[in-house]
RNA sequence: GGAUCCGUAGCGAAAUUGGUUAUCGCGCCUCCCUGUCACGGAGGAGAUUGCCGGUUCGAGUCCGGUCGGGUCCGCCA
């Protein structure tokens, strides 16, 4: 061993102990005389001190730069009074060295190890990733998801879960996001595809009678990166159980995320049900009250549908939705009537972004109503809106009137942004949800007039066969849930179709025939005509779930080497372009 | 695919309406300093202002293009 000790663990006990240390320069103090060198290492940091009049290394410590690597040896001597450093724990002790061996020097780094370092380009943090590693910040983060892992780990095999691992090179898959694709050697012309989720093969490991299957499984889906979505591979918390009804996986779940809630982050559990479960919100309720899928429920602000007060009003643009099929939804912001111009254009914006036409307003202030539709209301209509939505002074009312789903998801995104505004997301809160009911099927929205799944072509229709023959497509819900922290999607799960009769016929809906069914499904397909259980999961978003519960800003954080924001490896260069030799063997041609 | 913001020493920033030698802090190098801990003091090096072109007597600044990056929309369990 190059040490006996660490640098974080000495203290005022230790006092007479000839010890040695290894670890970099953090920093160095030189005093013309003495020189004193902080010692860091993942441990934290101690304090060395380089006495000329007591030792002949006092020539090379002179030398020693930041980051070098060095092992010092010599005695743990307590500071002279008035010395000492409460803000290290190690603060009461100085290591008095006689020993000095450089084991690495280090160029100058190309930014500095200090406080704000966030404000340094995160290009060039990312490309030499292995300095930015060096903070105890990020260190601490992956400690913190390596207990989280474990947490989780443990949790299931309590609950007698098996992990197992599925394939890495596995099929590409028609539905959902772009593929990784990976050239096949051996058979010319094919390729495996890294697996989106492991989906299929969990399905069959339900099949194959495993009955509780978990796997902290990555992910591979080739599409464009966000904050909180990292681009290429994450790590999905994948479960799977047979002979469960979607009570089931909640009841598993549940437990599980209110330990992690609990564990790893210092937030209170809010929005609870009186008997301690989450809350299930019917995916159309959450639409129309929330404007999202996933809403944040740390915060009310809900949304009203107004469309029967104001169907017969004097405002053209409120009127024709209605006749077009379409609905008038209100929201009412308190304390919005602050809003400037400025940023009533923009929540504009935000709401034109989501396909809204524009975004009226009714803004009361303490003396007037300012609002540019007013005129069309007339002031008695304008009255019952008022009173309808509970307005005071003080607020603006949102509208939006167009067809449904777009008239939800405008003010979605409008009631989202002015909770942004008015400091309304309280990250002490961690409000969790389920979201249920999912609708099995919606219309396309790249071919007009077509049905097509809404969600995942595997969940299991409520009503099953019964419901695909006798009502209408649209009508249809799935077993199908989504659960939801903050404002994240934090999960998204079924109880499958495990049926192959009920499968066909749900792909015949959404105008599959049995043969493209069993070309593109065929593995699935052929194993629920032997004896498939009824089964059913979801897989969290681990990585996500923890940087919500962590308050980071990007999931890059929790990875210790992260793709930047083009998907590239700065650090490894890659992509990067392959030999002549490879790409022959592979039969492939770049163009 | 679209929108929007940003590119000035190693890092972070500044530079009146276009004006002459591009400024400051940190870091780096040299020297001085025996109790500092973001040590202190003196001096020094370090920049084709991302790149190409244009307007102008004159461009870091204005215009066009291009490359790179951030965020969002689309996309995405």
């Amino acid at each position: 061993m190059l040490r006996t000790h660490t640098c974080g663990e000495l203290n005022n006990s230790h006092t007479g102990q000839r010890v040695s240390l290894a670890g970099w320069v953090h920093h160095r103090r030189d005093h013309g005389g003495i020189i004193f060198i902080d010692l860091r290492d993942r441990y934290g940091l101690t304090q060395v001190k380089f006495d000329p009049s007591k030792t002949g290394i006092w020539e090379n410590a002179d030398k020693l730069r930041s980051e070098w690597v060095i092992k010092v040896t010599g005695s743990v001597v307590a500071r002279p009074e008035n010395t000492t450093n409460k803000k290290l724990e190690t603060g009461e002790i100085e290591i008095e060295a006689d020993e000095l061996e450089v084991l690495n020097k280090s160029k100058t780094l190309p930014f500095e190890l200090k406080e704000n370092i966030e404000e340094v380009n995160e290009a060039i943090r990312l490309k030499y990733r292995f300095i930015d590693l060096r903070r105890p910040e990020l260190q601490s983060l992956l400690r913190l998801k390596d207990k989280y892992i474990q947490h989780i780990r443990d949790y299931f095999h309590e609950k007698d879960f098996t992990e197992i691992q599925t394939p890495i090179l596995a099929n590409s898959s028609p539905e959902g996001a772009r593929d990784f694709l990976v050239p096949s050697r051996l058979h010319e012309g094919k390729f495996y595809a890294l697996p989106q989720a492991p989906q299929q093969f969990k399905q069959l490991l339900m099949v194959g009678g495993l009955d509780k299957y978990f796997q902290i499984a990555p992910c591979f889906r080739d599409e464009d990166p966000r904050m909180d979505r990292h681009y290429g591979e994450f790590y999905q918390l994948d479960m799977e159980m047979s002979f469960v009804s979607q009570e089931d996986v909640f009841e598993i779940m549940e437990p599980l995320m209110i330990g992690l809630t609990e564990k790893f982050s210092s937030k209170k559990i809010v929005n609870l049900e009186k008997d301690g479960r989450f809350r299930k919100l019917p995916w159309r309720e959450a639409l129309t009250r929330y404007g999202s899928d996933k809403p944040d429920l740390r915060f009310e602000m809900e949304i009203k549908p107004v469309t029967e007060l104001v169907k017969d009003c004097g405002f053209a643009v409120f009127t024709q939705a209605v006749q077009n099929g379409g609905v008038v939804h209100a929201l009412k912001v308190e304390g919005g009537s602050e809003f400037t111009r400025k940023e009533i254009d923009n929540l504009t914006e935000i709401a034109k972004s989501k396909d809204a036409k524009g975004l009226a307003y009714i803004s009361i202030k303490q003396n007037e109503i300012s609002s540019p539709i007013v005129k069309f209301l007339g002031d008695e209509l304008t009255q019952k809106l008022i009173k309808e939505l509970e307005a005071k002074f003080g607020d603006i009312i949102f509208f939006a009137a167009d067809e449904w789903k777009i008239a939800c998801l405008s003010l979605g995104a409008v009631r989202n942004e002015c909770a942004n505004m008015l400091g309304l997301k309280d990250n002490t809160k961690a409000a969790w949800c389920w979201i249920v009911d999912f609708p099995m099927y919606s219309y396309s929205e790249i071919e007009h007039g077509r049905i097509d799944f809404e969600h995942n072509p595997f969940s299991m229709p409520q009503g099953g066969l019964q419901a695909l023959n006798q009502k209408d497509p649209l009508e249809i819900l799935a077993y199908q849930y989504d659960l939801v922290l903050n404002g994240f999607e934090a999960s998204s799960g079924a109880i499958r179709n495990h049926d192959p009769e009920i499968m066909y016929k749900a792909f015949e809906i959404a105008g599959y025939s049995k043969e493209e069914v069993d070309a593109q499904f065929g593995a699935l397909i052929r194993a629920f005509e032997f004896g498939a259980p009824p089964h059913g999961g979801n897989a969290p978003g681990i990585d996500r779930i923890l940087m919500v519960l962590s308050d980071l800003d990007s999931i890059r954080d929790i990875y210790a080497f992260p793709k930047d924001g083009k998907g590239k490896d700065l650090m490894m260069d890659s992509p990067s372009e392959v030999t002549e030799k490879q790409l022959k063997e592979l039969n492939i041609k770049i163009r």
